[in-house]
DNA sequence: TCAAAAGTGTTTGCAATACACCCATGC
DNA sequence: GCATGGGTGTATTGCAAACACTTTTGA
């Protein structure tokens, strides 16, 4: 057995052997959109990095399992998480037959909160467009879970899982902005977004900044529902 | 081992043993959308039905599995198929662990041409509204591959892969009213198409019937590629 | 008082909707 | 000649797009 293959064998019978679960964890700060990944402690592998992730148990559901990975690697528990796409390439892994079940989620960075040792010795914030070496086809996961992401972004109003949970206007059009990587006319944007009528006008200011302090926002899940329910639609900017 | 049991152990060492690839095959016909189901000739589940799915082999991937189970299935090849979830219940099948990937397929109903002993003793097609009861959790696999049909044909004009090659307008328009279950204006419908620009209208009337025959039109893959690579957007009435 | 971002309305064009009649064909 | 679906045009409305200046705040 060689150092790849022992990197398999540590786990127990508890697990399916031939399936993970793995999670794209999407964060969003100073307009920059970002993946945490965990370091690798084997030495086979010591110079990549990869998506967290695990085995399936063989007691519990995938969406457990992705629930189980982002708490461990997050310390957030109700997450948005969403299962993409299964990878199943015969030689994604080097050794060994293995398919991976995909999840992307959704944390807002601030409340981010790893404790080393639970699942990785180290975790980190990586931007999209400077990622370390991935280990497998971990690069092409991401890819495809920003595809994904993008998509949902435009039919869902997803993208408040990323934000703060009180937020302006101005970095919800940042937000928009860097995922899709278009422009949008400032009064345009403040003009649906009071259409679509999902926002709260918090009576609270973002002070601390050297220029007239914006007002605060939040979703406001209540009203969401309510739409959600009457068929409402919830584009931006086809 | 019981009844149930054996089903399971009929698959030689070749295959995963505990992942599956199940195909929900889409056809359209007489106003109606159909799924292909498979009979079950093990006593124990004399009277389900099922999805057509099999193991995954050793050697290949979840899209090549899943092009076999077509092909065997239906005697085509390439046909429009796409993973869409995978299902991970921990009793989602009453005695084994089993992981089952997804996808859906359309085939144009008339190329469909079964030879039975290939695959399962007989497939039938069911409307969506009159399915016979089915084995495990597979009636909430076709629902989800529904809904992801319903999602696709209103971002991509991936309809006519359901539709015969040479179709009328009227045709397609009810493939779109019967899928997405709305009403559509006849003449506002046809100038979207026209707009469009992805039809190429035949020199070819439909005869045989008992009023003004329609004009024919077929898709037209070349211009659609054309205003896709140039960003364009194929959505139908959202 | 200056720099920096917040906040605010109007005009224009296009695309979605609603709507009704004549035409060709087979029986 | 009649029943059946095929095929066509216009008026109205609503939404997306383009566009520039005043206000507030802290330094």
């Amino acid at each position: 057995m060689n150092a790849k293959e022992k990197f398999y064998e540590t786990r127990s019978e508890n697990y399916l052997s031939n399936i993970s679960v793995d999670c794209v964890i999407f964060g969003f700060k100073d307009k920059s959109l970002k993946v945490l990944l965990a370091n690798i402690d084997e030495e086979a592998y010591k110079d990549y990095w990869r998506l967290p992730g695990d085995w399936v148990k063989i007691d519990k559901s995938l969406d457990e399992e992705a629930s189980r990975i982002l708490s461990n690697t997050t310390g957030l528990n109700h997450v948005h998480q969403e299962q993409f796409h299964t990878f199943g390439q015969v030689n994604r892994v080097d050794t060994h037959r293995i398919i991976t079940v995909a999840y992307f989620a959704l944390i807002k960075i601030e409340e981010f909160n790893f404790k080393p040792g639970m699942f990785a010795s180290q975790v980190k914030w990586y931007d999209l467009d400077n990622m370390p070496t991935l280990i497998f086809d971990h690069k092409t996961i991401i890819k495809k879970a920003l595809h994904k992401l993008r998509q949902d972004v435009q039919s869902y109003p997803i993208g408040f899982q990323l934000l703060p949970r009180e937020f302006t206007l101005t970095q919800l059009q940042e937000f928009y902005e860097t995922i899709l990587n278009i422009e949008l006319d400032k009064r345009n944007f403040r003009r649906k977004m009071q259409q679509l009528d999902i926002l709260k006008k918090l009576d609270k200011k973002l002070t601390g900044v050297s220029h007239r302090s914006a007002n605060l926002y939040e979703f406001d899940d209540e009203k969401y529902n309510a739409l959600k329910n009457n068929g409402g639609s919830f584009g931006i900017w086809t």
